[in-house]
RNA sequence: GCCGAAGUGGCGGAAUGGUAGACGCGCCGGUCUCAAAAACCGGUGGGGGCAACCCCGUAUCGGUUCGACUCCGAUCUUCGGCACCA
């Protein structure tokens, strides 16, 4: 709010708007625990929260307001949906969920505790769903691209960047036809393609389709053992590096082309089914991991890339894998070239001969949407015996969320137990057909709704074209950095998206980011009601008022570092809002009486320019808190200015007038207040900020710092204007410095303009 | 575990590689008061010294530099994210 203000004043038009995402989980569960519809429990805190949001001078545009549970926004969800599906950018597949067996429900990795339903504490297990998903994979490389960005914090882009895990290397197959079956090999991605020759077993993962096919009677029993327990471990853990791996033999072999040799089959869960193919060419002399799998059971090592120096295999083993480069050895008539023109080499041949081919590998999964709950928007979707998968037509939008549903778990999607909304006819050959009874996650809400905000009422499409063209993209976001993968990543993808589908005009919908804090509670900790440690604004705001409130949010610290909340601390803010108050009160016209000094009055003026350009800088970078620090001097400034009576009527007069220019965006309504006592015109919210003045703002002198190799030892009052050799000079005929640098020789002086000299002696 | 941050007085924090601790809270002292509160004024990193002033000090250890809270390496701790909280 507060930026939005500062811009304004700024001379900009500014859409300052406000939003409920108010689908989700959280609903569905506070209205479980308390037999309260979603809808009414949602409505009715988004009454308050307008209140609240009211009580603290927000200017919203209202007029504007956004809610996602609402069929005027979700139909065109809906709507989004279906130009994705037409795009072939949405499609059907299998995909785990989280399933307790005793509540007989899907739960959300939140209600997960110590891989246990925090319900009824009974431990998880994962089952296949056929699932919607978004193929934001397709835009892997043009969302590495932040050329579009003008100001993003850089961590987030590094965490992006990361997240998409773009990596370079080669799928390959190796040989399974002698198992007779229909499918001839396993494939394998591998950034490593230099140390195929190292290869001396393969793991897949439990999840892999080819397991129970490739498994022998033999191992039949222990494996099955093995897959079930994975399907218990999170994927957090799995990935543990610290996690002792594990897995089982197949009882099977497959064939490394390259050298014909056989090597065992494992399965372990620290191969991913998500990641590559799910597959690994197991190569324990040149992986971490691998090495750890060799040495547990007992597999070969092999080292195939060695340094200049080497010369041969220690008798005692590798100590660790070697990951670095070297000279391929071991590796028949690749043997002799460095791993690098062995990557190309073995990169080429294997393209040749057809057993596989250079590759991207991300990261980065395709979006999985579906949720297998009420409090969501339906998935315009419908199964028809005859036609399959039919798109709802655009005309039957909205497919409305039936108010009357059984929102419980019951054991399937609570749409699914709701007849009247299942059982419809389908679009394309009038014949019985069922809906689709799953929802859509709530970041399909937040991925868009930044572009209905220029036009919240339109009825023709999602957003008023022509609005769109006045005011997107996005110039300032702000949000949490909490955001960096999922939502920020996901509302590019859209709007990469629908630009593809014609109907936005650019690429990327936030030019610029900033990453607010969170306030936290007296403790340190995240408000919460189960911590007791919540802030509760009316009573705050009621005690101390907006502007107190909104003040000393902005100056407990950085505001995207946020910060702890303090009872007591608010009372220093609260008491330099009533010192404004008290010195923009007096009547200059006393000050008439006596005489100004006029160092005085140059003093003050400079602190004023000073002050004018500290907060306009600061504003623009949402450092809230320094200006409120600067706005707090110029204070003390005054009123020690005002009990001397050393300044004119006139000075004063541009002090207390640009003073409350500069509160007005921190605290709107003393800043409106004390302009109207002073005589102003309203409103003070339509004014400019003020304009600073850099020659008033210059210093006439400054203090020379003068250190002895890197010690202060004096402090200098020097005009501004000094030259190198001067300062130099002045500093060594500094007494507190001779006394330092007498009998030694002077090496060096260093000069730093306008700040110290570093002489140093030896 | 992996990815990304952060660590400065009693507390919140300030400091383009250049005066560490701005501003505020708290505390101590004073003015006013019969007294208290409020308000106002002064002091307040630690240690030493009558004082001038000196030494130490930005999580820990090491490095780069004339000079490091700031840059580099390692370690510890805390926080955000890890794909169904949003």
């Amino acid at each position: 709010d507060c930026h939005a203000r500062f811009r304004r004043m700024q001379g900009y038009n500014v859409l300052h708007p406000i939003g409920f995402d108010a689908f989700g989980l959280p609903a569905e569960n506070a209205a479980i625990s308390r037999g309260i519809h979603p809808h009414t429990w949602t409505m009715s805190n988004i009454q308050n929260m307008r209140r609240q949001l009211g009580s603290m001078g927000a200017i919203y545009d209202w007029g504007r307001e956004i809610i996602c549970c609402v069929p005027e926004y979700y139909r065109w969800n809906q709507w989004l949906f279906l130009q994705l599906y037409r795009a072939g950018l949405a499609y059907r597949a299998k995909a785990p969920v989280v399933w307790c067996p005793s509540c007989q429900t899907v739960l959300a990795n939140e209600q997960v505790v110590d891989g246990s339903c925090e319900r009824c504490h009974t431990a998880i297990t994962r089952r296949d769903l056929e699932q919607w998903f978004f193929r934001i994979t397709k835009y892997a490389d043009q969302l590495l691209d932040f050329t579009g960005l003008l100001d993003w914090p850089e961590k987030i882009l590094t965490m992006q960047q990361n997240w998409i895990g773009r990596s370079e290397g080669a799928e390959i197959g190796f040989d399974i036809s002698h198992h007779r079956l229909d499918v001839k090999e396993i494939r394998t991605f591998t950034t490593r393609i230099d140390t195929i020759f190292g290869v001396t077993f393969m793991v897949l993962a439990p999840e892999h389709p080819l397991v129970p096919r490739l498994t022998s009677k033999a191992q039949h029993e222990a494996v099955a053992d093995y897959v079930a327990q994975a399907r218990r471990t999170s994927e957090i853990e799995r990935q543990s590096t610290d996690k002792e791996k594990t897995g089982v033999f197949l009882g099977s072999y497959a064939v490394n082309r390259l050298n014909g040799e056989q090597v065992p089959i494992f399965i372990g869960d620290y191969v991913l089914m998500s990641y590559g193919t799910g597959a690994v060419m197991g190569v324990p002399a040149h992986d971490a991991r691998d090495l750890d799998f060799a040495r547990k059971y007992d597999l070969p090592i092999r080292q195939v890339i060695a340094p200049a120096t080497w010369d041969g295999p220690d008798a005692s083993g590798l100590a660790e894998a070697y990951l670095g480069d070297g000279f391929m050895t071991a590796s028949g008539r690749y043997d002799g070239m460095t791993n690098q023109e062995g990557k190309q080499a073995i990169a080429e041949d294997i393209e040749k001969r057809g057993w596989g081919s250079r590759t991207v590998s991300y990261r980065l999964r395709d979006w999985l949407i579906s949720r297998q709950r009420y409090w969501g928007t339906p998935i315009p979707m419908v199964y028809c015996q005859a036609c399959g998968i039919v798109p709802v037509p655009e005309a039957g939008l909205p497919v409305l969320l039936p108010p009357d549903a059984e929102f419980k778990p019951t054991g399937e999607s609570p749409l699914a137990a709701h007849p009247a909304f299942v059982h419809t006819a389908c679009p394309q050959c009038g014949a019985p057909a069922r809906r689709e009874t799953d929802t859509m996650d709530t970041f399909v809400d937040s991925s868009w709704y930044m572009f209905r905000y220029t036009s919240p009422h339109y009825h023709e499409g999602p957003f008023d074209p022509a609005l769109m063209q006045k005011w997107m993209p996005v110039d300032q976001y702000t949000g949490g950095a909490e955001h960096a993968v999922m939502h920020l990543l996901y509302s590019r993808f859209f709007t990469k998206a629908l630009r593809d589908l014609g109907l936005v005009e650019f690429g990327e919908p936030f030019l610029r980011l900033y990453n607010q804090g969170i306030i936290l509670g007296e403790d340190h900790e995240k408000m919460s009601k189960s911590r007791g440690n919540v802030v509760n604004p009316d009573v705050v705001v009621g005690q101390l008022g907006a502007d107190a409130t909104r003040c000393f949010m902005m100056f407990i610290g950085p505001w995207d570092q946020g910060g702890p909340w303090s009872d007591v601390g608010i009372n220093g803010v609260a008491r330099w809002l009533n010192r404004v108050w008290g010195v923009m009160e007096h009547d200059p016209a006393h000050l008439d009486a006596g005489a100004a000094n006029s160092q005085v009055v140059r003093d003050t003026q400079r602190l004023l320019h000073q002050t004018i350009r500290k907060c306009y800088q600061d504003l623009e970078r949402f450092k809230f808190n320094t200006a409120i620090a600067a706005l707090m001097e110029l204070t003390n400034h005054l009123s020690r200015v005002w009990a001397e009576a050393d300044v004119d009527s006139a000075t004063w007069r541009e002090c207390t007038r640009s003073f409350l220019l500069i509160l007005a965006p921190l605290a709107p309504h003393i800043a409106e207040e004390l302009w109207e006592r002073a005589g102003h015109p309203y409103s003070i919210h339509q004014q400019l900020f003020p304009k600073w003045d850099e020659e008033l703002a210059a210093e006439d002198t400054i203090t020379l710092v003068v250190q002895v190799n890197g010690k202060v030892r004096d402090r200098i009052q020097v005009p501004a204007g000094i030259s190198s050799g001067q300062a130099q000079e002045l500093a060594l005929a500094s007494p507190k410095v001779q006394s330092y640098t007498q009998g030694k020789a002077v090496r060096q002086a260093v000069y730093v303009p306008g700040r110290l000299v570093n002489v140093v002696v030896g």
